[in-house]
DNA sequence: CTTAGGG
DNA sequence: CCCTAAG
């Protein structure tokens, strides 16, 4: 019974604006818009009125709207000849229309011929819109009509009240040709937009007519045809088609004009939606680009109708609730022939939406990470979306394969690599969101160096499991004793916990450490160059860095300063001062490391040995630094909070300071 | 969130 | 390094 008619009004940016107050303006007075592609949604009652499309509709024809958008933005070069003969193709039974080929050559004799066909079918359409009409409801569809392509080439319309007129226009003489019991003369019936004042005819002797007349409209259908007319003629040519006079002067205007609803009609042939489940369904355009220029015209054809009103009495209401469009009930032929095609192109669209959107995300996403410093959106990105794949699985336990499976999704992984590329240095974030994902990509960015470690994360990820603590402990090599003594390997899989912090700052990690390596490598000699980061699951879904990151000398000598300046227990401070640029040193690190240190001075005291009392593996602390660590642990313990406050300004202007210069 | 402490 | 309890 309802008609869903979008209006494209070539306004290439606009579709899903384009709700309900448009569509009514739309109707009641359409915009001049150079080559504005605008969608409109009304819906066409039983009684022919227009009405505004719901929100609800319009959600349902979005999808379709957005295909065909993006379908005219890439596709608009394509003439309405091609679409015209991708119309043939695709819809066997539809109007034989030989576009440009016949046309170039028509001559005006011709044209009046095809005037008088055009007319005759203007008539018939009328009929069957009568008809239509007394039936009352032809079911639920969904009607697109593509005022122009406002791309380039392709004929526009320009004209203001072209949308409604057009609007009107197509919306009686609905579509044509679709239905088989019409057989080969229904199908040259061009459904093209029509005056509603015909007369009507009978449906034998229209069709009769149309099939001796089927050439010559053939002819008519490019836009080379209307070139010859002159501005006279297109006016006649005009008044005919769309069944009103029009003031219109320029010929361009009218010979798109009248194209558009030639193709039009071409197109309803070739075009139909199917309403399925609520969605309108675009059916058969593939075939062709045609429907890019030529817009989706989604119509009912006469014959169609006839055919829906049967049905809709058969099941009246049922019928229409379960949308079967018309195409879909009457087109059925039809539907089976371009089936195929329709599916591919769904496939199409599909595909282009998925390609469009990561797309458009992953920009974002990089300017994001550009932007700022990658952290907190990011992990919300992040999360969001490894909230999404994980969904099917929350965590089961100690899950390592949640991991591999339902943790790395491509997108992320593409987003993450684009931002923790940005990203070399620094967040003074925190940790960042743990990211596996990121390695690969990091691997292309850095080539080959450090990162064959990464690989390892990666495995170690996906293997599931295998505990880091071997892993690392044969990456480490010669790194942190600590860590090997550790029993961490039977920890980190009884946690397995999801940790975010960690995964990007591996990366972030790994930069930083060349730098720093590169930087002052005299003093980290064993431990600087790099570690390995190894991201353990954990039981919460998150992945946790597991593997330090070994103390550089220079992190010591900094903190050790820091600790001077802004006194023990400020770890925050410290690390806002003298971390900034390590971004995997959080507060809580250097709290630990400075404890460490605690122990380390008080035991070397003891022992007066320095550094070879020290494990091989362990960073030899210099004496100096131990020293100082001890002057400050007393001084700490002498002065616990006092003094903190009135040092901590200068500190921080100090600390900056220094940062800098040594950092960047 | 930052600290402090235990593991 | 991780985790948790406290403030």
């Amino acid at each position: 019974m309802e008609m869903l008619v979008g209006i494209e009004d070539n306004d290439e940016g606009k579709l899903e604006e384009s709700g309900i107050d448009r569509s009514s303006s739309a109707l009641s007075s359409p915009k001049q818009i150079a080559n504005p592609v605008v969608y409109k949604l009304v819906r066409v009652e039983g009684d022919g009125r227009l009405v505004p499309a719901t929100d609800d509709e319009l959600i349902e024809v979005e999808d379709f709207l957005e295909f065909d958008q993006i379908e005219m933005g890439f596709d608009a070069d394509t003439g309405l000849h091609e679409g015209c003969s991708s119309i043939e193709r695709s819809s066997s039974e539809k109007l034989q229309l030989e576009c440009l080929e016949d046309t170039a050559e028509a001559d005006q004799g011709k044209l009046n011929a095809r005037l008088q066909y055009i007319e005759q079918m203007l008539q018939k359409v009328k009929e069957e819109e009568k008809l239509r009409l007394a039936c009352a409801s032809p079911g639920l569809s969904y009607v697109n009509v593509d005022s122009q392509c406002s791309a380039a080439d392709l004929p526009v319309m320009d004209g203001i009240t072209q949308c409604d007129a057009f609007f009107q226009e197509i919306i009686p003489s609905s579509a044509p040709s679709l239905n088989n019991s019409h057989s080969d003369q229904s199908q040259n019936i061009g459904g093209c937009s029509r005056p509603s004042e015909g007369q009507m005819e009978s449906g034998s002797s229209t069709s009769a007519v149309y099939s001796t007349l089927k050439p010559d409209f053939s002819m008519i259908k490019g836009e080379i045809c209307l070139d010859k007319l002159s501005i006279r003629e297109l006016h006649e040519l005009f008044k005919v088609t769309f069944g009103r006079e029009t003031t219109v002067k320029d010929k361009q205007w009218l010979k798109r004009r009248i194209a558009m609803s030639l193709t039009n009609s071409c197109n309803v042939a070739a075009t139909t939606f199917i309403v399925k489940d609520n969605k309108l369904v675009k059916k058969c355009e593939e075939g062709s680009d045609g429907n890019v220029d030529a817009v989706l015209f989604k119509d009912i054809a006469a014959g169609e109708e006839d055919i829906n009103c049967k049905d809709s009495s058969c099941a009246e209401g049922t019928g229409n609730e379960d949308n079967q469009v018309v195409s879909g009930k009457t087109l059925r032929s039809h539907e089976v022939e371009h089936d195929l095609c329709w599916e591919n192109r769904q496939i199409e669209q599909r595909a282009a939406k998925r390609i469009r959107k990561p797309t458009r995300r992953y920009i974002e996403e990089l300017s994001e990470s550009e932007s700022r410093d990658h952290n907190p959106r990011l992990l919300s990105s992040n999360r969001s979306m490894e909230l999404e794949h994980v969904s099917p699985n929350p965590y089961n336990g100690p899950t390592k394969n949640d991991f591999s499976e339902g943790r790395t999704p491509v997108t992320r992984f593409d987003s993450l690599g684009g931002s923790s590329i940005y990203i070399p240095c620094v967040s003074r974030i925190r940790r960042c969101r743990p990211r596996k994902n990121i390695m690969p990509l990091m691997n292309d960015m850095m080539s080959s160096q450090k990162f064959r470690q990464s690989g390892g994360m990666v495995e170690v990820a996906n293997s599931s499991n295998k505990v880091f603590g071997e892993h690392d402990s044969q990456e480490d090599e010669g790194r942190d004793e600590v860590l090997k003594s550790r029993s961490l390997p039977a920890k980190f899989q009884q946690r397995f916990t999801f940790e975010q912090k960690d995964e990007q700052s591996p990366t972030l990690d790994r930069i930083e450490l060349r730098q720093e390596s590169r930087l002052r490598k005299a003093d980290l000699s064993s431990n600087s160059s790099d570690d390995n980061i190894v991201t353990v699951p954990t039981s919460k879904g998150g992945m946790r860095r597991k593997h330090h990151r070994a103390w550089t000398l220079a992190e010591v000598v900094k903190l050790v300063e820091g600790v001077s300046r802004c006194g023990a227990g400020r770890w925050s401070e410290i690390k806002r001062l003298s971390f900034a640029s390590y971004s995997y040193r959080t507060s809580v690190d250097l709290k630990d490391k400075w404890r460490n240190l605690l122990k380390a001075s008080s035991a070397q005291a003891a022992s007066d040995e320095g550094m070879n009392s020290r494990k091989h593996g362990t960073v030899p602390i210099p004496e100096p630094i131990l020293v100082r660590v001890r002057e400050l642990a007393g001084k700490n313990s002498q002065v616990p909070a006092s003094f903190s406050s009135s040092k901590l300004t200068a500190c921080t202007g100090v600390a900056d300071d220094d940062d800098r210069s040594e950092y960047l």
